[in-house]
Parts: structure tokens; C-alpha cells; sequence
DNA sequence: TGTGAAATCACTCTAAAGGATGACGCGAAA
DNA sequence: TTTCGCGTCATCCTTTAGAGTGATTTCACA
């Protein structure tokens, strides 16, 4: 990381360099000193942009880590049905949880299951009420007790 | 993040013709030009340091393969301290990620920790930055993966 | 002694989530 | 055939989350 930063100061201090004695030159020789100005403007923004753009970009170091996982020894989940009719959850709210538990916004929920956001709106408010949760976060943590969802 | 390379654009764009201005005016009075091109760079290099600064920050993407290892399964968690490190998450924000896994508010969180909802949002959004996460159900769903939480 | 990480808080905005309500089509059951 | 549950969608409105920025304090480490 901190190797970008030095290596930006030392190509930034070799540019000044380099352009202090190609500016003699241009004086020397009296040339045009605005566009020279603007070249080195130029020149040093490129650098920057350059720069901004290989931190940007996904040259992000991919650390590939293995974690050790318990095989599953424990049940691979049995859906808690009986909760589930208790509770007056219909499948596609179900489907909607599980959306909501991995993550997904409203959005992507819709796009995933080619509706509109605002029916996942309607399913996940039903879906709060019938769990009694008033976020997506605690829907999903009281889904997981009731082992509605895995 | 695109947002700082435009950003850097304008202002370097904005620097150079101020710099082609003062340029005038020390040419005009026959001022010292290596002084001149000294400044143009730093200024220059201080803008792309200061880019370069702003884009350092982890964005490594951490690729996670689950390896089966048969183990006796339903071991009481074990905290994977490990990633916890890789991804410098803070104990501070591990503990606000705990409460944001409970389905807790930010308010909620932040009356529960004594800490102002302000605060809380800083270290989610920090979390989140670490975690990659958009949202919170994201970051909960990530790092339950990544085993930081049960 | 100053440098940096961590924790704290504030303020401004934008985006997303959530509540309330109404509406419509469709198929199964009464 | 009418009723009802389910899924669909919308609109208005409020609350919560989240991004971005900047500032302060504390504490450990060099």
C-alpha cells in the first residue's frame, strides 16, 4: 500500500526534476510559456490521474484464505414448517426473507424475482408483522431462531 | 471513489490555469523559473499524495474457500480472530457489528453502548468499508461467512 | 515529542427502508 | 357465483441508513 505512496513521491520528484532542466531549455531558447505551463500541468495530473485510476481499479490484492468449515455434523437445516403456518407466512414472503437474509436490498430483491420493488415492499412489511420485527435485520435474526431460514 | 478522480481533474485543471497566471506575472517580472517549476510540481505532487492517501485504504477483496474439514461440528464458535486482523476490523466495530447482527438500530446501538447514533454510524460505515458490504444485512451475511460472528 | 491508530461526535445530503392505504387479477373454496 | 387468500403494484409520507467530511481526544509506540 504505502509503496504506491512512496513510489508517487519518487516518479513526482524525478518529473520535477526532469522538467526544471527541460525548462531551461525552453527558456533558453524562449519558447512559448504558457503552453509549457500547461504541459506541466499536463504532465502531473496525468500522473496523479494514472495513479488514481491503478489504485481505483480492482488491482486489489485478492488474499485467498481457506477456512477450515465443520462439515455439517449438524442437521444440513430442517425448515421449521409448523412456526412457519403458525405464523401465517406465505411462500412468497418466505422466498422475500431468504432474499432479505442474504443481504439483498429492495431493489435487487424485485430484480430477482422480476417484480417491482414495491411488492417486495408490501411482502417484506407483511413479512415484519408477522415476525413482529420492525427491521430487515431483526426479521432475519428472529427467521433464524424460529429456524425459518438457515 | 470515482468521485476523487474527477474531483483530482477539476482541481488540477483549476490548478494549471492558475498556474498559467501566475506564470504571467513571474515571467513578466523576470522571476526565477526553476522556483516556478519547483512549485508547479510539488503542488501537483501534493495533490496526487494527497489522492494517493485517500485511495490507500484496504479495498482488498477477500476471496473465502470453504475447505471441509470433518471436525466434531457443533463447536461453540470460534471467532476466526485471523480475518478479524487481515480486514483491521477494530474490537470496537466488531461489537457494533454484534448489535447490528441482534437487529438493533443505530439508536438502539448507540443507547445500548452509551455512545452517540453518530458514532455508531461511523464505525458501520468503517464495518462496512472493511467488510465490503453495502448494507447491513450484507455485512451481517458476510460475516457470518467469514465466521466474525455466530 | 510527535506520530498514528482508535474512538468519539457533529453536520449535511442522498438513498433506502418502512408504514399506511387502496386497488386489481386470479384461482380455490364456500 | 361470490368470497377470500395471495400476489401484484402504486402513491404518499416518515424514518432510518449510509456517504462524505472534518474535528477532537486518548493512548501507545517510536
Amino acid at each position: 500500500m504505502k509503496k504506491h505512496i512512496l513510489l508517487y513521491g519518487l516518479l513526482g520528484g524525478v518529473l520535477i526534476a526532469v522538467l526544471n532542466l527541460i525548462e531551461y531549455r525552453f527558456l533558453v531558447i524562449e519558447h512559448s510559456a504558457e503552453i509549457y505551463g500547461a504541459l506541466i500541468g499536463l504532465l502531473f495530473a496525468l500522473l496523479g490521474i494514472w495513479l488514481g485510476l491503478k489504485l481505483t481499479r480492482r488491482t486489489d490484492t485478492i488474499i485467498v484464505r481457506e477456512v477450515e468449515v465443520p462439515v455439517p455434523a449438524s442437521l444440513p437445516f430442517a425448515r421449521n414448517d409448523e412456526t412457519l403456518r403458525s405464523l401465517g407466512i406465505t411462500p412468497r414472503e418466505l422466498e422475500i426473507l431468504e432474499q432479505i437474509a442474504a443481504g439483498l436490498s429492495n431493489r435487487e430483491i424485485g430484480e430477482k424475482l422480476f417484480v417491482s420493488e414495491n411488492t417486495v415492499k408490501t411482502h417484506s412489511s407483511r413479512l415484519f408483522d408477522k415476525l413482529g420485527a420492525k427491521r430487515r435485520t431483526q426479521a432475519v435474526q428472529l427467521a433464524k431462531e424460529l429456524r425459518l431460514i438457515p
